[in-house]
Parts: structure tokens; sequence; C-alpha cells
DNA sequence: TTGACTCAACATCCTTTGCTACAA
DNA sequence: ATTGTAGCTTTGGATGTTGAGTCA
């Protein structure tokens, strides 16, 4: 069974694949092949996004293409990248089905409810609560949930019913608590298919704010001071001694327009109170947002006309009027994505806390705009007396957005070209101006469930993107850090290429700006110092303490630099630096990466090896353990006491060989001087062949056999001279290799339209014999289209036409005395006639026997039919390819028929054999076969091959010997047997006696095999 | 109120060189 | 009698991570 998305994920991951539709759409098929392919290609893994009832049709509603008519053009260059980068997050990340390469839904993606109570906390209470209800609902009335007994939403699934209740409830308590490795992996993919989407989604806005019109229209707007302002600021200043004078000056004025236009835009642009952008718990991600989706055109008419609209598209819009004016301005994006190191798998606990920690630790915090709650009018005026705000911009402020009021997620950055800084603006919701040194304004506390300073993008005007989260936390490395999917290195270089993929080309590379702000990231990180709390010291990037030291890793030299005062306990702990952290192994170890202990090492380490759980291999090991027991110490060196290992050299053209006769190749420098590996899979064979000295080469352990490790070895290791010569048998056994699985897929094609034309003229036969059969079948196929097709396919391209006889079949047929003879003469099948004839009328084996009579009339079988188009990809590793779609001539010679045949031919009878039972488990066992004595003349080719020709086709047949290699299997019915008397195969038999058995039960029956039949084949 | 600590439950890492039966 | 290979089975103990609960 396929395993479903959670309901909770669907949605957002409908909106993923809803954008990608979109913008393959808009930016060309490619995506959508990709995505096509790479959902064939993936693993198991995919299922569950591609659960068949869960599979929400995603056919594009109206809004949508609105949207694509006047979207822009995307800055995505490289969109495969994306869909790689998905793969490349790492094995814990779940195969994307498709990548979400471009989003164009606007910021205002949240949930319909916009009036709340007054009461923010009640606010956040009611949407987790309400929402978890929701998702409750919904996992209740679906197909798939187990969780009928426990009342909360997680998934239940009993493995074992003999568990003991005790286990049961303990499980059921722990499954309360976490969440289970796929919905971790789930989460993962969400949060990453969101930094793709948000990512794109703000470059699309950054370049919607360098529309010229806009621009034209925002600066319009400006009054004849702030123009003149600006206008003044520009002028060269006369040369001036004092320069550092100058460029404080400089900056005080730049700093004062800023405030200007901060003003003006506060007057003049109004915000809506639509929802924007924020984080949602994972409970909520199932919540069908209801999307105000904001086109280009909306956008402008926004901007230019109504001067209404959401604070993000105000700060976007205010990003839009500096860059008029000529600054460098970016647009800064705070993404929220959902929080994927949240394993708890109850979120209303989260809720719960995040509206605790709201309420308490917001207020604590050192940033300032919070969720207050309602002051009083005294309160009101001293608070506007301290911060100099006007009280009715505050009341506004407070009363009109309580829900909206917390922190920004788009707001711009200046570059001030004196101080060489960039400035941070945010005009609409802090309405503040900060050159950032130490903690921010942006920074929301870290508990803050609705808005976090984990990924702030930075988008200039040239189409630069950066991640500029540095600036804006204080505590990056002990806390940010990990909170984001960089905290493990496939994730950081995922997000680099995300990053990457979306700057536009000329902004590639950094610049001097750029380099610069390095700079200033690197002192801040600098500056941010130890942190004051074990918790923060896990993983800490710069500081270790001696506590969170792994097994395998020791300090060295052990100078610590600092200490921490543990909390509660007044007990000082030494704190090193993360760089004089060592990784220490054994020998052993070191030579699986190549290297060898140098000379004279002492171990860092001395430890208890671990009991060896094979030590009572044998019993005699018991003379042994005496050794055993000096040597339990498992010593480890660090890397700086080993050196490469250099493996012996090739002497002779003699590979150097261990005692177990490979070569041990575990990394590439482990190869010896004067030698070449060769990794294809023939290599051996191809050194063998040409007599060679060769040792295998040996990669790895596979520890899957349950006994221990066992040697896993991949091509092999020959001396340079042999390597050409090697190489070249090699290419001649792929050729051959191929030039085999061509014959092999050439063959049942063949077989297949062998049956097919045998079928036809059976049946032709068969309505000659019983015209009256022959218009009963035809008016019942004429109600039956279906199978008609399926003809079609089945015969590589005949359309139903191919009913009607071939040209100069008749002849043929009329030249054979009695074709449907067995050689014991019996007509078997004179009883179709009479039961509706057909030879394959019964339902292979899914015994509903109802389709009685009729060739084509069994859909199971035709779908059994060989496909050609399987061959094409067969990777060759079931050379017995065939035996899985079963089949097979079975060819009789026969005494000379009335005609002399040319003298290199040979008439003879064939017998076919078809065989069901394919590896497939969906099938029960199902055999049918056909014994036809039919003259055919065989023509020896040349090439080995024989030609069976019946007059109006030719068949190429390999020689016998094929056909014998190929019978080896146990489920291969397929043998040779002469007439005169040579073995005859249990198919033969069997098919003998299916036929008779059809013959006699054939009507309507519901059995029409025996099922001894089976056993007696195919029985393991 | 926060953070240190413990416990429980998983998840993940590290292990590091077949055996037997059967067909050709 | 010899040789080649398919099929077997899917470790398991130590270490690391995380959340819940308790306490100072």
């Amino acid at each position: 069974m396929k395993r479903q998305l959670p309901v909770a994920y669907r949605d957002l991951l409908r909106d993923a694949i809803r954008e990608n539709e979109i913008s393959s759409r808009s930016a060309g098929e490619g995506s959508l092949k990709r995505r096509k392919k790479h959902t064939k290609s993936e693993s198991a893994t995919d299922d569950h996004y591609e659960g068949d009832n869960s599979a929400p049709s995603f056919s594009n509603d109206e809004s949508n293409s609105d949207v694509v008519e006047t979207s822009p053009v995307l800055y995505i260059d490289d969109k495969k990248s994306l869909n790689v980068m998905f793969r490349e997050i790492g094995r814990e990340d779940p195969t994307v089905p498709s990548g979400p390469s471009v989003e164009l839904v606007s910021g205002e993606t949240s949930e319909p409810e916009d009036d709340f109570d007054d009461d923010d906390f009640e606010d956040i209470d009611l949407e987790g609560f309400g929402d978890s209800s929701r998702v409750e609902e919904k996992s209740k009335s679906h197909p798939y949930d187990f969780s009928e007994e426990t009342d909360s939403n997680e998934l239940t699934v009993k493995l074992n019913p003999r568990e003991s209740e005790e286990t049961v409830q303990k499980r059921k308590k722990s499954a309360k608590t976490t969440i289970s490795t796929e919905e971790r992996n789930i989460r993962i993919f969400i949060h990453t298919a969101y930094l793709v989407c948000m990512t794109v989604h703000g470059s699309i806005r950054n370049k919607w704010c360098n529309s010229p019109n806009i621009q034209r229209g925002l600066r319009k707007g400006l009054s004849l001071s702030i123009m003149q302002e600006i206008e003044d600021y520009r002028r060269p200043a006369p040369p001036n001694p004092n320069r550092p004078l100058e460029v404080q000056l400089k900056t005080r004025r730049f700093l004062d327009i800023l405030r200007h236009l901060m003003e003006h835009w506060r007057r003049t642009f109004k915000i809506i109170q639509k929802s924007h952008l924020k984080k949602r718990l994972w409970s909520e991600i199932s919540t069908p947002g209801k999307c105000d989706r904001v086109s280009f055109k909306k956008f402008n008419k926004q901007l230019l006309k109504t001067h209404r609209g959401s604070r993000d598209v105000s700060a976007q819009g205010f990003v839009a009027l500096l860059r008029s004016l000529g600054f460098q301005a970016r647009l800064v994006f705070s993404l929220q994505p959902p929080d994927f190191t949240i394993t708890s798998a109850i979120e209303t606990i989260e809720s719960k806390r995040a509206k605790s920690e709201s309420t308490s630790d917001v207020a604590a915090s050192t940033a300032k705009p919070v969720k207050r709650k309602p002051l009083t009018s005294a309160e009101r005026l001293l608070e506007s007396l301290r911060t100099g705000k006007p009280i009715t911009a505050l009341s506004n402020h407070t009363s009109e957005n309580r829900d909206l009021s917390d922190y920004p997620v788009f707001w711009s950055e200046v570059w001030n070209q004196h101080s060489k800084k960039w400035v941070s603006l945010d005009p609409v919701v802090l309405r503040t101006i900060e050159v950032i040194s130490g903690p921010t304004k942006f920074e929301p506390p870290l508990s803050d469930s609705r808005n976090n300073a984990f990924y702030v993008v930075g988008y200039d005007g040239k189409g630069g993107v950066r991640d500029i989260t540095r600036r804006y936390t204080v505590s990056f490395n002990a806390k940010t850090r990990k909170k984001r999917i960089t905290r493990t290195p496939q994730g950081n270089s995922w997000w680099k290429k995300v990053l990457l993929s979306v700057c536009s080309s000329t902004r590639r590379f950094k610049d001097s700006l750029d380099n610069l702000e390095d700079e200033e990231f690197s002192k801040r990180s600098a500056h941010e110092g130890m942190p004051n709390n074990v918790q923060d010291f896990r993983n800490h990037p710069i500081y270790v303490l001696e506590e969170h030291l792994r097994a395998n890793e020791v300090l060295q030299p052990k100078i610590s630099c600092g200490t921490l005062r543990k909390k509660g306990t007044n007990k000082a702990v030494p704190v090193y630096r993360r760089s004089n952290l060592k990784i220490v192994r054994s020998a052993k170890a070191w030579y699986m990466r190549g290297r060898m202990l140098k000379t004279g090492q002492r171990p860092l380490v001395i430890r208890e090896a671990p009991p060896k759980k094979k030590s009572n291999r044998n019993e005699d090991n018991f003379v042994l353990s005496e050794e055993d027991e000096e040597d339990t110490d498992l010593r480890l060196y660090s890397e700086d006491q080993t050196e490469l290992y250099v493996p012996p050299p090739v002497v002779d053209c003699q590979v150097p060989k261990n005692a177990y006769g490979n070569i041990d190749l575990y990394t590439s420098s482990m190869l010896p001087e004067g030698g070449v590996y060769v990794g294809s899979k023939h290599a051996m064979k191809a050194a063998k062949i040409i007599g060679v000295d060769f040792a295998a080469a040996v990669i790895g352990f596979d520890f899957t056999g349950g006994k221990g490790g066992v040697a896993k070895t991949q091509g092999i290791v020959v001396a340079k001279e042999y390597a050409e010569a090697v190489n070249l048998t090699v290419e001649q056994l792929e050729y051959e290799e191929e030039l085999a699985k061509r014959q092999r897929a050439e063959q049942l094609a063949l077989r297949g339209w062998k049956v097919f034309l045998t079928r036809l003229r059976i049946m032709d036969r068969l309505n000659e014999e019983h015209g009256s059969l022959e218009d009963k079948e035809r008016e019942e196929h004429k109600h039956d289209s279906e199978s008609d097709n399926e003809l079609g396919v089945f015969g590589g391209g005949f359309v139903p036409e191919s009913r009607k006889r071939p040209a100069g079949y008749e002849d043929s047929v009329e030249e054979d005395e009695a074709p449907y003879r067995d050689d014991q003469g019996e007509d078997i099948y004179g009883d179709f006639a009479e039961t509706n004839g057909g030879f394959f009328g019964g339902d292979d084996g899914d015994e509903s026997g109802q389709e009685v009579g009729g060739f084509m009339e069994n859909e199971e079988l035709q779908e059994e039919k060989p496909d050609l188009s399987e061959f094409e990809v067969d990777d060759g590793k079931s050379p017995d390819r065939s035996d899985d779609i079963g089949g097979g001539f079975s060819v009789d010679e026969v005494a000379p028929a009335k005609e002399e045949p040319p003298a290199s031919t040979k008439p003879c009878s064939f017998s076919y054999n078809r065989s069901l039972s394919s590896s497939s488990s969906d099938y029960d066992d199902v055999s049918e076969s056909v014994s036809v004595n039919r003259e055919v003349n065989i023509i020896d080719d040349p090439r080995n091959y024989t030609f069976i020709s019946d007059g109006e086709s030719d068949s190429r047949v390999p020689p016998k010997k094929h056909y014998l290699s190929h019978g080896r299997s146990k489920n291969s019915p397929i043998e040779i047997s002469d007439s005169s008397g040579g073995p005859v195969s249990h198919d033969m038999i069997s098919s003998g006696s299916e036929n008779e058995h059809d013959v006699e039960e054939d009507a309507g029956h519901e059995e029409p095999f025996s099922d001894d039949g089976y056993e007696f084949e195919y029985s393991d």
C-alpha cells in the first residue's frame, strides 16, 4: 500500500506543485517533463507524495492563469539545478515530486481570519485549536487513517498484534510525543520547498520593484521639499580638507532624507488589514489558506492608484521608491518557513507554549515592538512622549492591527556610500531606521511563533540575492544556526545553490559591497561571544564543552579559552575552542580511509574495546581468549598521526594482493603505482580471458548479510601494461552483452508476433469451419471496441482490420490438411466451436470465467503480452528475462510436408508454451499454452540463426543452444522436443493436459486450467 | 521564569572478507 | 566430480538526539 501524505501537508504540497505547473506553463515545458521523469525514477520514498487517492487534481484554476499572464520574466536561470538541489539536500531528504521552481503566490497567503478579537493571545489560541480540530476532522475522514481508537490525529499502525499491552501503551505514549522519521523527512521537505518558493517569490517582487513605471509613479508623488533635499544632498560638496566631518555630515543628511521618505510613505500608503506572510505551525499547514494573490497588475494598482495594500506590498513599494531616487536599495525578505526542527507530535503544546511565550517572553525581550496588553490612555501618552511618536499613530497602530503588530517580514536596506554601511529601514511595521551593530529591533525573539529571523535574504536592484541573516541575529552561532537547514553541510551547500540560482547572471559573483558585507558579518560573528548556557554550546561552531565531546573526539591541546558558569550550580566549566578538537580513530579505521599510522606514534586515547560479538566463532577460540584479553584496549590516533597509505607497487605486472587474494581499494589513493583500476563488471572476466594477473578491488563491506561484514568487490586492478588490453576486452564483452540483450528482445518480439499470427490463423480457421460463430463473435466485438483496441496494441500496430485475413492468407490455410490436430490426431479444438471458441477464453486464473471464448477477450492476458519497450531498458542484470515473461516455442521437427522445401530449410511443427507466471505477485501463477502442429520451414541462417518461415512471414529464432540456455531456469517452460521421441518437457505434458482440460470444461467453467498443472510446473 | 538535569524512546553509527544447495 | 552461482537474510550494541518532567 502506498504511504499517504499526511493531510496536514497536502495543501502546501498542492500549492507547490501547482506553482510548478504554472511555472512550467509560463516558462516552457521543461520542468513538466522533468517532473514526470523524476517521478518515475524516484524510489519508494517518493510514493507518499503521489498517494493515489490523495492526489489532488492539480487543475489550473482561473485565478492562477490570471497571475501567469501578468507575471514578469523569471529570475531563475537554472531551474534544473533546483530539481537537483532537492535531491542533494541529503539522504534524509525525501525526494521532491517536482522542483518548485517558481513562486507566484503573493505574500498574502494566510488564513482568512482577518477580524480577530481584541486580545492578541486569544487569536493565536483560537487559530491553533481551530486548526487542529479541522485536522482531526480531515484525518478521520481520510480513508487510510488507522487512528480510530486514538483521539488525536496521529497515525497509529499496529504491527505486532501479540505485543503486550504495556508495550502498546508505551508506544502510544511515545508516539504522542515525537514524530516518526518519515514525518520528520516530510517536514524537512516542506521546509525546503517553502524556502525555494519564497526565495523565488522575493526575487519576483524584487523585480517588480524595478519596474520603471512604478518607480516613475512613486517619484511623482514626492513633495517638492524632499526632492529639493535630495538634490542638495546630491550636489557635489566643495572640497573640504576636513574629510571625516564631511562623511558624518553626508551621513546625517542621508539619514534625514531617509527619515523624510519614510514619513512620506507612511502618510501616503495606507496599510489595509489584509493578512501578510507569517510563520505557520505544522498543524496549520493543512489549513486551506485563502490566498490573496497579487499579480503585477494588482501590485501596480495598489502602489500607484489606490495607495492601499498589505504591509508586505507597502515595504516593496518603499524599496521601489528608494530605487526610483537612485539609491542602492535592497528588498529584504525574512523567510518564514515552518520550523523543521520541531519534532514534537502534539502541536497544541507548541501553540500553547507559543502563546505563553508570546505573553511573557516577548514582553521581557529587549526588542521593543511587541504584542502588548491594551494601554491606558495615560500610559499611551507616556509611551508617545518616550518614543516621540504621535499618539494617534500609535493608537491607530495598536487598535487596527493588533494581530499584525509584531515584526516585519519585508523591509528595506539602503547602502550608505559614505559610511560604507547598509542602513535598515522599515517604514511600515517598526517605523525605524537602524544601522545595525548590536542587537536589533528587526530580530523577533526566538520564541515568537509567528516570525523568526532565521533566513533573511536581501535582493538588490541588480538582481543579486544574498543571505544577510547574520546582520539581523544576535546569537547566530548559538541559536539561529541550529534552526536553519544549513546546519548540515549538505543543507548549507543546497541553500547556497538556491540563492545562487535565483541571482541574476550579472550578480553571480561578489562585488566590492559584498566583500565589505562579508567582513562585517565575520566581525559580528566574532563579537557574538560565548553562549551563557550549556545548551547553546551544543554544536556550536566555535566553542565546545568537554561534556559534549563525542566518543571519538578529543581536545588537543587542551587549552580552555574561557569558562562557563552554570546556572544554579555556580560551577565554572572550562570552555574550549572547537578548532582544538580532533577526531581519533583506530589504526584500522584510518586504513579504511587510506591512511597509515606514522612510525612511533602513541595513541591519544586508549579505550577499552567493545566486547567482540563474534569471538565465539569457534569453540576453540577459547585458546585465543588470553591473547584477546591482552588486546582489549582500543588505541585511537588523530589524523595528523597518520600519513597517506602508499600501497606496494605493481612489480613485473604482478598486482600485490592481500591475504584474501584481493586488493584493498577503499580510496582512490590506495591504487598501487603501476596499477590501473578497471571498474567494469566484466573486468574480471576480461582479465581471465586474456590471462593477465589481476586483483579484485575491495571497495567496502556489506553488512546486510547478518554475518558480519562481507567484502564488496567492484572492478579489478591490473598492471598498467595490460590495462588497454583489458579495456578492449571489456568493451567487446559489453558489446556482446548488448547484442545478446537485443537479440533476446527481438526474439521475444518475434515470439509475440508468432503467437499473434497463429491465433489469427486459428481464429480464421475456426471461423471458416463454423461460420455462424464468426458472425456471433463479430457482433460481440462490435460492442466491444475496447478489446479491439487491445488487439491492436498486442499486435504491435495492427488496426482492428487485422481480424480480416491478411493477403495471401487463404492460400496457405488451404494448403494445410489438418493443421489443428495434435500428435495423437485428436481434434482438440473440436469443442471450441460449441463453447464459443477460442483458446484463451479462460480467464487466466482470475476465475471469473465469464469471458469464455474469443481469442482476445482476455484482458489480463493481453496486459502480459511481451512488451518490446521493456527490453529497450533492460539493464542486463537478468539474462533470463525472457523467462519472466514466459513463453517460448518448442520446435518439433516433423516429417517433410507434401511439398519439398528448399535445400536449406526444414519443415517442422512448433508448439508454443506461454507462461504468465511472472514475478509479479499481483497475478496468480497462470499458464496457458497452445500446441499447434504447423508446418514451417526452418532455414539455417549463416549467422547461426534460424528462420522460421511458414509462407507468409519469416521469424528469426536463435539456435537451439540459445533456447536451451534459457530453459535453465525452473520457471522457464521452454524446451526443445523432437517429435521423433525426444525428451518432452513438463510443459508439453502440462500444456497438453491443459488443453484437454480446456476442451472439456471450457464452457463457462470457472477454472479453465487445473491447479495441478500449475503446481507441477511452477511449484518451487 | 529559566535553565540544568534526568529519563525514556528512538535514530543513527559502526561493525569490516560466507555458507549451502543445486544445476550445469 | 567439479565448478559456478543463486539465494539466504536484512545484525545489534553503542552512541547521539530529542522531548517531557522535575527541581533549584
